[in-house]
DNA sequence: GTCTATAATTAGATAGAC
DNA sequence: GTCTATCTAATTATAGAC
């Protein structure tokens, strides 16, 4: 051990970070203060700043690497070929990924508006890409006569919100397991894309004012 | 004028909880101080103590004040009897009523956690009245045969979590107004309650593993 | 009803000892 | 690499003048 006592740095950088993801998901990052981080982490406020160069940096390191950490595990996700197929790959890809990291999730969604604006279009480059990757999805699907879809742009959107939305409710141990949601979801999904199948008069009782 | 120049409490109330509304909506409560919500009515910040006993009330009056106008409207909002349309008639209210008043929406999405606990049971109690609301238009639609839903909670949550979603992103004067955003979800809300036509090959496709 | 002044605490960040 | 000490500024909330 030529290493002083008390030195892991090894450590303490990964620490800081966890610690702050935490903190900030839990309490919001204007409410969190580098003291308190560093209490949970057992180390002097002072020595947060040898790992970050100040309290914006850390939340936008924090929400930089979820969202590429996002688009990577995306990429490599297997995909299949058809647009149906690949659209349900999405959408199981999407509930797992996201019930995997809870905090990471909620702070990625919940503290855009503490980020410099330099920083927010980063972020919001990085979270229009995964858009676009389930919007290329349902374009494709239109285009190979799979999908029916009034707009493209809505049906993104409200898919991407739906599927995020079980964030907020899923308990493990509850009623009903991850893959069991990833399942109703894939169908009420595939149910929002159509296409339709016949003459739709239900829809038309729905149509009307 | 028996009045003190400068003495105003009728309207410095409501001027106050309308700058907290603005400023804690958009750079959230935390960051909010008691003297920037002053400095934005006009008054300094001791004057803020004769309206609200303290920042956290301020906080909760304006998200009970806004779950309760919600409830209030939903209550009063014309809604057809059969399912179908009175499901149309919560997309088209849910839409509208959240697009009007998006600040106040912002602030009971982001700001729970902000909440003592005392204070967060209340207010989840009333969202959770709300919820009820759309889950007994599912429920009945079920009974009557008119909607296939494999979850009823599940879909509950989907639908308020899409329609909710039409807030991050919709803006008036874009491509499409609040009437055909509404009608547009009216369509895809009916999609995804069903009821199944035909023996739906291309769910079968979307089951795949 | 509002202001000024202030108490008591806490914040982000840095300097220098070890 | 970490800690102690500290600077400067800002925080919530209150007391008392007008």
């Amino acid at each position: 051990m030529a290493r002083k006592t008390g030195s892991r740095a090894e450590i303490t950088g990964p620490l800081i970070r966890r610690a702050a993801l935490s903190l900030f998901s839990r309490h919001g990052y204007a409410a969190v203060s580098m003291r308190r981080i560093a209490a949970e982490v057992g180390v002097q406020a002072g020595t947060l700043y040898l790992y970050t160069s100040d309290k914006q940096s850390l939340l936008f390191e924090l929400m930089r690497n979820h969202m590429e950490e996002l688009l990577t595990a995306w990429s490599r996700e297997p995909k299949g070929e058809e647009p149906p197929a690949r659209l349900a790959a999405f959408v199981r890809f999407h509930i797992r990924f996201h019930l995997e990291r809870p905090e990471a999730v909620f702070l990625a969604y919940m503290e855009l508006r503490s980020l410099v604006p330099e920083n927010f279009a980063r972020i919001e480059a990085l979270r229009q890409r995964y858009e676009d990757a389930l919007a290329d999805i349902l374009r494709a699907g239109i285009a190979a006569g799979r999908f029916q879809i009034a707009d493209l742009r809505l049906a993104t959107m409200s898919i991407i919100a739906m599927l995020t939305g079980v964030n907020t409710w899923y308990r493990d141990g509850g009623r009903l397991s991850r893959e069991e949601v990833g399942e109703i979801y894939v169908e009420m999904v595939a149910r929002l894309v159509g296409p339709d199948r016949g003459a739709a008069p239900d829809l038309g009782v729905l149509g009307e004012r």
